[in-house]
Parts: structure tokens; sequence; C-alpha cells
DNA sequence: CGTATGACGTGCA
DNA sequence: GTGCACGCCATAC
């Protein structure tokens, strides 16, 4: 089974802990290229598999980013794990 | 197979 | 400090 990019980016984020934040660019780099960061956004937002703690990923800029099931509900997800936006 | 997209990141006005 | 535009990669259709 090779893994694509796009499984690397499921196994890294299914791996954050719990209370951590990731950047997308973090992801990337996880997964295997920086550079690969938009595709990381990409990836979940066609993706939404509720195993992945998706939510754990927000922006460099420490913004929540977006969510493909709205925004709040990803705001509502961080708080309720208690993330502190890094 | 080829084209267009996208939950980003950075730079500049 | 805020907003706009460009560029990068892999995936999906």
């Amino acid at each position: 089974m090779k893994k694509s990019f796009k499984n690397r980016v499921f196994e890294v984020v299914s791996k954050i802990p719990k209370g951590r934040t990731l950047n997308y660019k973090e992801v990337a780099r996880l997964a295997g290229n920086e550079f690969a960061y938009r595709v990381v956004g990409n990836i979940l937002n066609r993706n939404k598999d509720p195993k992945i703690p998706c939510h754990r990923v927000i922006r460099s800029d420490g913004k929540i980013g977006g969510f493909n099931r709205g925004v709040g509900e990803k705001a509502k997800l961080l708080q309720k794990e208690k993330i502190v936006l890094f």
C-alpha cells in the first residue's frame, strides 16, 4: 500500500496529541513536503473523516482558517479541547 | 490524461 | 493594522 501524501497527512493529523495544534505547514512538513501545505487543507477539505482531528490544524497566523462543516464548529471544537491558539 | 481547484503562506500597498 | 494578489503542491473530476 503506497502511502500517498494524502494518506500521510491523515496519519500525521491523527497523531496530533490532544491540546496541541499544528499549522498546515507543519503538517505538510511532517507529511513529507512542507511546500504542500495547500494540499493539506485541500485533502482535509475533500475528506472529512471523523477519525481525523482536522480541527487541530490551524493557520500559521493563529487563525482557525476554515472548516468544511463551518468555522463555528471548528472554533467550538477548539474551545472544547481547551486548545490555546499558539 | 489534462485542467482546475483549494480549510495556505508570504509580500507589498 | 488591514486587505489584496501571487505562487506553491497534490488531489479530484
